[in-house]
Formats: C-alpha cells, sequence, structure tokens
DNA sequence: TTCAAATTGGACCGAATTGGTTCTATTTGT
DNA sequence: ACAAATAGAACCAATTCGGTCCAATTTGAA
C-alpha cells in the first residue's frame, strides 16, 4: 500500500552489505556486483549518502566509500530519508502554508502527524546494523555470498 | 519520505467528511463541495470504496453513498488499502518467488517484514471515527464547513 | 609526469505511475 | 418519460522514477 523507491530500497540494501563486509571500505565496482544493484545506480546512492554524511569517501586511486558510524547507530529512517529527500510533511504542516484556517484544531492534521511520527518510529527502531546481523552466526553461510541481493528480489513494496 | 498517493489521500478526508456529517447519506456532488476534491474524482473514488465494501450505494434518484460500518470500526489502514490496491508485500515474500535461496535465514527479509506491520499498524490504529471526532466538541465550528477541506492544502506527504 | 583508478556532479531519457477527465450504460424516484 | 444518481471503463497529460551517460576532479603508482 505504501512503495518504498528503488532508491532508498538499494540504498538500504547497500547499507546492509558495507555493513556486514569486514572490508572497511568498499569501491562502488566491488558494491554493485555484490549487490547486483547496477553500478551506474549504485554510484548514484553512493553519491548521495556522501552528501548526506551516511558515507565518506576517499578518492581517487585505490579509493572507496567508508561508513561514517558504527552500523548500530545508522536507522534505516536515515538512509530512507537521505535518499528520499528531505522529510516534506503535510504540506498543512509545513511552514508558512497556512490555508485552511482552522490549523490549531482540525483534528485531521493532528492525526496525520501521529500517523507520520508512527511511521517515521518504526522505520527509525530497526538499524541496519541489524539488518546486516539479525541471523543467529551459527546459520552463516561460509562464503558471504549469503549477501542479500537485489538481482530479481527487490525489496521494494511496504506495508 | 514516504508518499501517500492522492487517491488514498482523497479517500481519507472523503470518509472523514462522511463520518462527520449527520447525514447517513450522502452524493456525490456533495461531498466534492464539501471536500473539495474535484468531482469526477470524487466519484471514481467513492465507487471503488463501494467495491471493497467500506461503501454502500444506493442509485437512482436520491442516490447516494452510505458508511457500512460504524467510522470508530473503519482504519485508516483500510481505506489506504481499498485505494491502493492489493497489499503487496516486498518480491521476496510473496508466494512463489523464491528467488535468493536463504530465505528461510534472510535477515533482512525478516526485518523488512517488522517494518511492514509496524507501518500496518500505524495505519491500522487510527480509526475514521477519530480522525473526523478528535476535536473536543466544544471547539467545534458551528456550521461544519470546517470539515477538513483538501482545496490547497492535501495531506498528501507522509513521515 | 603521465596514466589509470576512483569519486563527483549533473544532465539526460524512456518508461511507468499517477492525477484527473470524459463518455456511455444502468438504475430509480417522480 | 424524464431527470438524478451511480457504475464502469477508457483515456489523456503530467509528473515521477529508474536508470544511463558524460565531463571534471582527485589521487596513487609506474
Ligand atoms: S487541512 Fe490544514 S489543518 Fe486540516
Ligand atoms: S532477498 Fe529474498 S530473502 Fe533476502
Amino acid at each position: 500500500m505504501i512503495r518504498l523507491s528503488k532508491l532508498a530500497d538499494y540504498g538500504i540494501v547497500i547499507m546492509t552489505h558495507m555493513a556486514r563486509g569486514r572490508a572497511r571500505q568498499h569501491a562502488t565496482h566491488d558494491i554493485a556486483e555484490a549487490t547486483q544493484v547496477p553500478a551506474a545506480m549504485a554510484s548514484k546512492i553512493l553519491k548521495t549518502l556522501v552528501r548526506t554524511g551516511l558515507l565518506a569517501s576517499n578518492r581517487g586511486a585505490n579509493g572507496g566509500y567508508v561508513m561514517t558510524r558504527d552500523p548500530a547507530m545508522i536507522t534505516v529512517a536515515e538512509v530512507v530519508e537521505a535518499l528520499e529527500g528531505p522529510i516534506a510533511l503535510t504540506s498543512c504542516t509545513e511552514e508558512g502554508e497556512t490555508d485552511c484556517g482552522i490549523e490549531q484544531l482540525c483534528p485531521t492534521r493532528t492525526n496525520w502527524q501521529r500517523i507520520n511520527d508512527a511511521i517515521r518510529t518504526a522505520l527509525a527502531e530497526i538499524s541496519i546494523g541489524e539488518m546486516a546481523t539479525a541471523i543467529p552466526s551459527a546459520f552463516m553461510v561460509e562464503d558471504d555470498n549469503s549477501d542479500h541481493q537485489v538481482s530479481r528480489p527487490p525489496m521494494a513494496k511496504l506495508a
């Protein structure tokens, strides 16, 4: 009923991958290959993740991307927000858009806010760290190609 | 970060309106006027709400739409689902789409499910009744034109 | 110093989705 | 018979989205 954009979907997959790998730094090419996200797409995503501060980059030869924080401290909400742009709330709740006289009273408005909050909270309660390591390690497969792949099965649709 | 379609947005506004008005039956024209949703649009929405069973219709002259349930018993989740089509979960979780070998183990998958559930729950925890009547009645304006309007300010963007 | 491996930023495009309209058929009260 | 409604579907325009491509820059290494 609510669709998450592929950008965000991919973004989470990528972050999860980076969190899992023991390598501290990852190059676009490797990430794309491992996650099956089209390289150009992955690049685009990585770039914006840098802009938003969730990743840092080392340019030039032997460059790559590094997570700036402990994966356990990064929420999926952050990743999604980073990729789907600034969190635009209901137009009514936005600054300066005082069109419908009864702002202070309108029940619909406050209820929407409740819904908004509920969703954001849900998304903020799961960390990339969890996404990456929720499997009991005993069950982990040898070669880490068990990485979550996007190939055919994208994670896209929500709820 | 997550956009609700205008269809769903409008749908909720319309249902809320119908819940609020003391009239049991509402004609498309009146609803459109009251909510500022373009008439054709409103019509389309009402039709599908009937198809999904949230509304009943009386055809012919003096016809109109009626809620089939107590507004307090209708959740926003239901309205949204009714209008945005069947709830498609992650392709991986859908039947028959067993592409990525490790379904049983993939942590990402189970976490997505958690997120999905969290969101659906959030949406299911607010009833149309609440949307319509959350204001302490003491504060209600005389003429019910204080109805939530869509005109300029649509409720569209979520979280 | 020159080359190759990387990231950066932005423009760009085709396809899918969405928001919205319109038209015809059907039902029903008067 | 007529008018007021809903039913259903086709249809169109505009936006958004998924994805690609390119020119510029940075940096390690031969
Ligand atoms: S529409 Fe703006 S407050 Fe209700
Ligand atoms: S991608 Fe299907 S289970 Fe992880």
